[in-house]
DNA sequence: GTATTATTAGAGTATATACTCTAGTGAGTC
DNA sequence: GACTCACTAGAGTATATACTCTAATAATAC
């Protein structure tokens, strides 16, 4: 495998594990026990790798989001797009974490960024409209189908940050991607009430496999989210 | 006005400016033309500085979420209720950007967030207990109320982040008041479904005075959001 | 083989950051 | 006037961080 590769990798793994705010390019180096200037041959500096992975990633996404315009959308097709875009987003964790700071000193990912969220907004507007072609939810008005996709996208990209911070542990570091998955639950919560009678039962069935565990299953909070 | 209190006033100005990974304790200082010295006369750290800031907004928020249990709830209370909340969150908006950082640097911060997060979970369920006895919305169990409460607070808590990044532009300063509070649009949207065909004209009216600008406020986007 | 190019090591640098230490100052008290 | 004590200044420190520079080595081309 190629350096440059494993810088990309191994960076992943650092900033997901420690959040990018904690991973330094030495750190990255000394993980992969090359030296800084190896390093800062193969990327000009942070930034670069970072939008490098942002490229990853958001290849990843448009892969899993890519709609089928040949055929009408099942049950199944929904549950594909909501697993698939929970795993993305486990693998690629740091990013939304710190996203304003990283925006904020890269333009060309700020940029690049805004066009990948009105990419995703169009894809669940048109999941949604496609779901309601197929009469497993009602039909919507637009302007209706734009808020609710974006509501799907809040939920979605910050369910994580939930957790984290719902979590006492002391390091956010224990976190499993089955939790995360129960931000699926959260997301078919929004859609309970557009299903169509014909669906209703199996929806709901769906969503009962992501319910949350119930407190309890960690020894230290009285609180409902654990 | 105490130097104590200023430096809480000025890191907080600060930090909702730049964000708080861009402001070292040097810059309140120099901020305030007092020295690094006097300042952590003041506070042991910035830690500290950051813990006291959020017991205020826990404070603020606390009060704006108190729910009067000897009436009932009326549809101004409502606007009450999300109005108040936009109003804490953006006098407090760099908490929620660095969150994951804050927490993972102070464990009494990642407690007591804790803690807070679990009484405003309570209060959003509360508040659509008491507009389902006012007849504003359809009463709903107790498992769908904990979700839908769940997915408000996200919308909320993450409303502000998701407009800096939409935005094109260089800097994330330029953000407004009243851009924040088309949040209070989409956790309506959260709540059409709901709504009683008694009420439910009004509050649809009360949307629509959220409902954001266009795009075409912005010379940049050919995005749904600019 | 020689020239060229890609890759790597590793020491080094400028700057920043959180924080400390010492030496005060000024307002009140007895 | 001596004393206390909350408060303040400002230089200083240890460490980290992103990044650079030079020189060397491996790979490839001719």
């Amino acid at each position: 495998m190629k350096t440059r590769d494993k810088i990309l990798l191994s960076s992943l793994e650092l900033f997901n594990e420690r959040g990018e705010r904690n991973v330094t390019t030495n750190h990255i180096a000394a993980n992969l026990a090359i030296s800084p200037g190896n390093l800062y041959y193969h990327f000009r500096n942070k930034s670069d790798i970072i939008y490098e992975i942002f490229l990853e990633y958001e290849k990843l996404v448009d892969f899993y989001l890519d709609i089928p315009e040949d055929r009408a959308m099942t049950l199944d097709d929904m549950t594909f797009y909501l697993e698939s875009v929970f795993d993305g987003l486990w693998s690629y964790r740091f990013f939304h974490r710190d996203l304003e700071y990283l925006l904020d000193s890269d333009q060309r990912l700020r940029q690049d960024y805004r066009d990948f969220t009105n990419r995703c907004l169009a894809s669940i507007s048109r999941i949604f409209e496609k779901l309601a072609e197929a009469g497993i939810i009602e039909p919507q008005e637009e302007d209706l189908r734009s808020a609710m996709s974006l509501n799907v996208w809040l939920v979605i990209t910050n369910w994580m940050a939930f957790l984290k911070t719902a979590h006492a542990a002391e390091e956010s570091a224990c976190l499993t991607l089955t939790e995360l998955k129960q931000g699926i639950y959260q997301v078919l919560t929004l859609e309970i009430p557009y299903l169509t009678p014909a669906y209703r039962e199996r929806v709901m069935a769906l969503r009962e496999k992501y319910r949350p565990a119930l407190p309890g299953n960690d020894s230290s909070g009285a609180g409902a989210y654990t």
